[in-house]
DNA sequence: ATTTAATTTCTGAAATTACTGAAAGTTAAT
DNA sequence: ATTAACTTTCAGTAATTTCAGAAATTAAAT
């Protein structure tokens, strides 16, 4: 069974987004295929589909599955492995999210921490402390938020995101309200 | 003049992290180089410090420009230009982060939308096109927000940042608040 | 135990991306 | 107009990444 005209565009579009978001193009490809494939599908099914080898599908499935974006599933009395995402739309971006953090701000917190204890010797090292704190500060914040909008429940995650131009608005509110008590 | 051991291992983790993030190694170090170097750098003097061709220090230059993430200054009597940071940290990350909107989810919306608007014309399609919708959704989301959250003034945003856990409980105030009006 | 159906790993080739160094281009001063 | 100081471009090369296909491995069924 192969992709309709449409489907395949979008899927040869998440490849090229893919590239930029981490992985490389044919595992974007991957992703896409199985975000908009209703039933779960084989190793062999997902090169056919995007002409690419076995052996190419079986790291993507891999490199998949390290960003815990998909599923294994078994059909009873078929003994191939049937994959499928791991969630909805919003959890997978939530993941990629995740994952990344613990890839790319944590490694670059230690090193900047690391770096912030020493006293600086000079003044060239004390600008580029100060720079390096504005960056550490800059990161905490970020994971602090992420994790303060996964605490919510989705019901006030749901409000949040529909509050838009709100926000100024409540936080103002919130302003007064606490400054009054 | 060169650097510091430990400016040396920030620089080249900015490379690492400059090729996840939408760069490559050189220019992520020259970034890197250019925010915790004090005064504005030449060209030459980049390509020195960080053993690279004069080249290529050009050639970062025009990339890290067309991110907006640099800017040039001249020094009265002296020809040469000089490249500094174009903001503060808060400002560099934004705008890496608007550029990226612009390159990569703007497209992928145009490629959603016009997905959406054919008719599905059997089950797969349908399938296909709620789940495009689905993402759709999330990316219009996440655009909204960042310009909701540019439009905020500083003071907004510092309260919001400060905010932390207690955003659930304004978000819960607020809604009791309207639903009483 | 053997066969069979499947998955994974690995190697070298192909494709892509990044880099250098030289040549061409630009600009400002004389 | 020429020179000198500097910047950009670009062709060729180097490095890295991606990939196919073969070989090795695993696991189920007989």
């Amino acid at each position: 069974m192969s992709l309709s005209e449409k489907n395949f565009t979008f899927v040869m579009h998440c490849g090229e987004m893919g590239s930029r978001w981490g992985f490389n193009r044919t595992i974007g490809q991957m992703c896409g295929l199985l975000i908009i494939t209703k039933n779960p599908m084989t190793a062999n099914e997902i090169a056919d589909a995007l002409s690419i080898s076995r052996g190419n599908v079986s790291m993507g499935i891999k490199e998949l599955q390290s960003w815990q974006l998909i599923k294994v599933q078994h059909i009873p009395g078929d003994r191939k492995e049937y994959y499928a995402p791991a969630g909805d739309i919003w959890d997978m971006a939530n993941r990629v999210f995740e994952e990344r953090k613990k890839r790319e701000i944590e490694p670059t917190l230690t090193l900047l921490r690391n770096n912030l204890l020493d006293e600086a010797i000079n003044e060239d090292e004390l600008y580029a402390q100060k720079q390096m704190g504005e960056i550490h500060n800059l990161l905490e914040t970020v994971t602090k938020w992420s994790s303060e909008l996964q605490r919510l429940t989705p019901e006030q995650l749901n409000k949040l995101m529909k509050l838009g131009s709100g926000i100024g608005k409540v936080i103002d509110l919130k302003d007064k309200i606490f400054k009054k008590e």
